[in-house]
DNA sequence: ACCTGAACACCGTTCAAGT
DNA sequence: ACCTGAACACCGTTCAAGT
């Protein structure tokens, strides 16, 4: 794995580092990160850390901020995917946070929860990028008269709460993630059609739902 | 505050020690809670708590049953205080749930982190309570045919991830307390009637939106 | 500039021993 | 039956010292 005796000595660290501290975090996640555990593994001291963190949070912080950073770059690669049509790439933005926010639920709990501690303001002003991305799509859907007489706003927070709580569900195991995705898909255009999510049968949910045909809990109910 | 010299040696120290441990978790979270200073606080040796769980995770696990069912009770008890009317009592029932999470977000992440780990089968168990009232209460809208052309199940599971997600987003400090619980009551309302939840002015939310006029965002945006 | 090694104060867990 | 005290292996953090 390693060029020669002293591989990282030339500051390839840090990035040795958070890379390994993002594969523990997505495994384990950060309430059982180990610093001298992280140290071990890239093959350096249990001090070495202090260098370019100075503290066990610090380290956490940046995995944040990278983090939005990633879901940032995500987010816009998908919209610019997904052609021209302003509802596809709508629904191709809440999938992509759906993605990401199932895909590694460890590393999405480590953003928000270092967000809203004291003192993180890197953590903060990292969350900005994504958000706008949000907005401007919704600032976009009014202009164009897609929201029907809704507040974008409102639209906004609540579309943001949809999806976010249906990934929680899937994190817990209280829904499969199809399900959960479909729900996601439908969610969004009832959003903007102005139709009530909750009605059966939406453009592309249909085969979410289909086969399995039963319940859609996955958790065990009296 | 103890009776005499050797307070905790009749049985209280389970309850003594899930009681510190409640409020250390309410104030620091989970991942902060320390045995041995919870034996400290309680006045007992550091190996006293083994007697009566075998290990930290032991603890934390019974106080996610313990939340499970206290949140049950509050469920119940503020659906059973609001009255006859279905369409109250469902938005007793989602308030109660917002107000829960919002008030207790620590032992809320708790519990569905305790949930879903493996072996965990008393925390399992004990969610099935106050899932149980939201199905009830779901069945007994479509009878009532209260839930319109909708899938009760479907909008379950959608008022479920809406509240949970705005209660999220209070903790995460992305909208204020007050303007998300107007929205959990629009939605809900709306999740009823049928219209869309995103449309501005539903019967109780108006107040909650009113006085600010501002944004509903609380996060810097760009 | 970057890393090491010893030291300190904590932690969860275990187990023989006390009452 | 319930609790104590010493012991073990870990941890984050600090700091003088090495290259």
């Amino acid at each position: 794995m390693t060029v020669d005796d002293r591989p990282y000595h030339h500051g390839r660290l840090r990035e040795a580092l958070l890379d390994a501290a993002w594969r523990s975090v997505r495994e384990h996640g950060a309430e059982q990160l180990s610093l001298r555990e992280l140290a071990r593994e890239v093959g350096v001291s249990h001090a070495a850390p202090r260098r370019h963190f100075p503290d066990r949070q610090a380290l956490l912080d940046a995995l944040a901020i990278a983090g939005f950073e990633r879901m940032d770059v995500e987010l816009r690669t998908a919209v610019a995917g997904a052609g021209a049509d302003y509802r596809d790439r709508l629904v191709a933005a809440t999938r992509a946070y759906f993605r990401f926010a199932v895909d590694d639920p460890a590393l999405l709990e480590l953003m928000y929860t270092g967000k809203h501690r004291p003192g993180a303001d890197a953590v903060v002003a990292a969350v900005a990028a994504p958000l706008g991305l949000l907005e401007a799509m919704l600032a976009e859907g009014r202009e164009r008269g897609e929201l029907g007489d809704g507040d974008p706003e409102r639209i906004g927070v609540l579309m943001f709460a949809t999806v976010h709580g249906l990934a929680a569900m899937v994190k817990g195991r209280m829904v499969d993630r199809e399900v959960a995705g479909g729900l996601v898909d439908d969610a969004v255009v009832r959003f903007l059609t102005g139709g009530v999510p909750s009605a059966a049968g939406a453009p592309g949910a249909a085969d979410a739902q289909g086969a399995a045909g039963g319940a859609l809990w996955t958790c065990p109910r009296p």
